[in-house]
DNA sequence: TATATCATACGATACTTATCGAAGTATGGA
DNA sequence: TCCATACTTCGATAAGTATCGTATGATATA
């Protein structure tokens, strides 16, 4: 006898190629419509309105009537953890070009993990806001220090605010292709959005690819102490 | 456009309740023959054959011919490490049983992972020797220190021996009940062989349970300082 | 009110694949 | 040499399911 034969519940799911891409596409934590999800696919609405069922049925995806559209989208952060895991482990594609290369170095250096950054960038600020003192590693999770609370107020982020938040606050996300954590939950959620704000990060549509801009340069260095040059060296 | 589309390629194999249960069993890092394994997955040995002929297809498995008998082991210790990343995102079985709850217990305690020690006691010991200095994390794997060398000496290890094979010889093996890491690789198997020898740990029929035996608390307190008491309590 | 758009429901179809019986191959022992 | 055992190959079957055409319901716009 086995000790986890529900391997299967979840692995169906993802085992049929439609439905993977149609997860790979809500990586990216945004609502999506059926029909564009159903484009992504190259399958027909009804199609596509057949596998979201399913998908919602398992709680791997939620959606929201809005007028006649229905959006979808990863239904939360344990399954868009889990998703990553599953992305990770999975074959590398075979690089067919240089751009598709490329690409995938970018993914590597800066990407979205549902809500929040994952990859290069989002381990290395990570690193640093425990080095430097402002959150501390505790069992599976980060605590604040009085130290970060005036870091992050210094940053714009409204850390009460957040902590409200019926969410996990303050979650250690592992991170997939770095084998480590990165910041996660409704903190990791706060930063990525007021990255954005400052205009520090751009994230590009269709995509879960993150782009550093060079206002972003500056300040991931006046903030953080980051040297953007090791971004793009690789370990 | 998904990023890493080849989900299910992988997903598809173990999305079968027959393969997954045969993989399940597989992975106590023993070998088993094709008959002995259609009995376990309630198959017929035809319908086994095909399965185990995929698995080996698709490097999960691989077999070794003996007589007339054909002996299949998970492939190496890639493999075994992502099938035990499913096993662990994957649900946990609906406890029916008292009996069946205690043997969730005992392996969250202590099993095999493959070739090596996995699960709270694999952990303990892992932090052990980097608290001690015996080894130090660096990049993704472990380091033996020259304090480490004279401590693997004396508990009987042939380092030397040890980092002749060609295998990954000091890996950090990511533990899925304790979602952290422990000691894989030539070493951790080294480790995993000798404690068996020394008559610390004994490894079940059919079974990926191992237990600790009263040798095994003395000798795991006088090499490690470690109390048996720890490992009962739940975190 | 009429019409176009988005999504879902239903039914038919075609494709995939897990399963097993029957037969065939290889090996070891009597 | 003969037979039992272990495993594989082949072919047939049955079950599951992804897909899409058609139709229906819901909503926005004109």
């Amino acid at each position: 006898m086995s000790i986890h034969p529900n391997i299967t519940a979840l692995t169906a799911l993802l085992a049929e190629k439609s439905r993977a891409t149609i997860l790979a596409a809500l990586m990216d934590g945004k609502f999506h419509t059926a029909s564009e999800l159903a484009y992504m696919a190259t399958i027909k609405p009804q199609t596509a309105s057949f596998h979201l069922a399913k998908l919602v049925e398992n709680n791997l995806v939620i959606s929201e009537k809005n007028g006649r559209f229905r959006y979808f989208r990863i239904a939360n952060d344990k399954v868009a953890n889990t998703l990553e895991i599953f992305m990770s482990i999975s074959p590398p594609p075979e690089v067919r070009s240089l751009k598709q290369s490329s690409q995938l170095k970018r993914l590597e250096n800066a990407r979205t993990c549902y809500d929040h950054l994952a990859g290069r960038l989002s381990v290395k600020l990570t690193n640093i806001m425990e080095e430097e003192g402002y959150i501390e590693k505790s069992n599976k999770r980060f605590i604040i220090t009085t130290k970060g609370e005036h870091f992050f107020k210094e940053l714009g982020i409204d850390v009460i605010a957040l902590s409200k938040k019926r969410r996990s606050f303050c979650h250690a996300c592992l991170d997939w292709s770095e084998r480590t954590h990165h910041l996660g939950g409704a903190l990791g959620n706060g930063l990525f959005e007021r990255y954005l704000e400052l205009g520090w990060i751009e994230s590009r549509e269709n995509s879960r690819e993150i782009t550093i801009t060079t206002v972003g340069k500056s300040g991931f260095r006046d903030f953080f102490g980051l040297e953007h040059d090791l971004l793009d060296k690789t370990k």
